[in-house]
DNA sequence: TTAAAATGATAGTAAAACTATCAAAAAATA
DNA sequence: TATTTTTTGATAGTTTTACTATCATTTTAA
């Protein structure tokens, strides 16, 4: 059986659905390899549109601006984590199983996933890593936040706040909580592997620690 | 008496040390306003030479770029905070004590000290809070890790860390829970102003909500 | 089959991110 | 105090970024 995922975007992401078309697919596809590649700053529509093959106002015609374009990759990540986190957990009873899941989920970098064929998962991984904190650290987080562009990352965190109050109904703070750990194992893969000394996680194995780290501090919080 | 208190800096951040002209402690001084009232990306040295009532070339010979000149102040934050910490730490004998008040320096919205003239720390922590991890968040990690950019903020979170094991020498990850302090304390706070629902403190008594969840957290993980 | 929409090709603009030059002013030193 | 060195001011110039605009051609939809 052939199967796909198609996740539904935020309509303020993009000027066109670049779901609709071949080019628009191919802006997305090739995005996430070059921002990968260079990083964010050095990213440039018009380098962009060589990759692409096609020019620099055809990818304005999908994307306002670079910035949009990271916030469109950015909702995709977080909405297919959600995805991830309800698929992989569904037949678990126990609540905290489900929250340990959780945690090596958004601790483990990813491989890619053959169910979305324009989006690498493996390197959009690491560009949350390394540029998932820009798409809300600007002067226009009030405005984006009004038209809902970081509603993927808030209902995530929503859903690991419920899972954390399944395991202690009594817990003040669920919700700083859930961005405790979904920051946190993302920051910490990052540190790991460009300012290791401040973390205790060598570079091999390295989700496993971090997640052994979050699991053992999540659950001391919530009384095991 | 009068006193005043005087960081030394990386030399690598400057082409001239900006303490040591009037002019150089102007653009500090006046970066850190012009910063905070519009953001780093639209933060640039031509805009900002008119504020300090200089040319463009003017700033460019004490800083080569405007990221080192963001570096330098994250540094000088960086120390700063280390600072604080050592100074008001100093008659504590209990770690605990110790690392309440590690987590409430980091976790409470500073106020201007006037011990140093042209840093105004009320709006250089919310300018870590905001763009902060733009520090490091860039492909020079490598090289500027390379030249010790980023040892203030190591050295605080080393410091941090040997009060964890002080409280508890057994316990396994004492530099990522630091960094965990440290990112939370700066990053919750951001939240609570731009993106509340990722939290569950209001927008009243900030400081004291945000350190009251850390603490609870990490004296759980240390096992009270 | 014809109208509408999407794309390609090209040009142009304002601002950002620098680098360079040279004279005037200030500071250091002899 | 004179003179050398350093620092600043004023101005100009370059390349790249981040767009916007126009128009012909191709593709898709009615």
């Amino acid at each position: 059986m052939e199967m796909s995922l198609n996740i539904k975007m935020n309509e303020h992401l993009f000027l066109r659905n670049p779901e609709d078309s071949e080019l628009g697919r191919r802006i997305v596809q090739k995005s996430i390899v070059f921002i990968h590649k260079v990083g964010f700053e050095a990213f440039t529509f018009k380098k962009l549109a060589i990759e692409v093959n096609t020019t620099e106002a055809g990818i304005y015609r999908y994307f306002e601006n670079k910035h949009r374009l990271l916030l469109y990759m950015v909702d995709w990540y977080w909405s297919w984590q959600e995805y991830r986190l309800i698929y992989q957990t569904q037949n678990l009873k126990n609540p905290k199983t489900r929250l340990k899941k959780a945690i090596l989920l958004l601790s483990t970098p990813v491989e890619d996933d053959d169910a979305t064929q324009h989006v690498n998962e493996k390197l959009l991984y690491e560009i949350i890593m390394m540029e998932g904190a820009k798409s809300y650290l600007t002067r226009n987080v009030a405005e984006d936040n009004k038209q809902q562009l970081f509603k993927p990352y808030k209902d995530l965190c929503a859903r690991i706040s419920d899972i954390i109050l399944e395991c202690n109904p009594k817990y003040k703070y669920p919700r700083s909580l859930a961005s405790t750990i979904i920051e946190m194992a993302h920051s910490l893969n990052f540190y790991v592997k460009n300012l290791p000394s401040l973390t205790d996680c060598g570079k091999s194995k390295e989700g496993s620690r971090i997640s052994a780290f979050i699991e053992d501090m999540v659950f001391s919080t919530l009384g095991k």
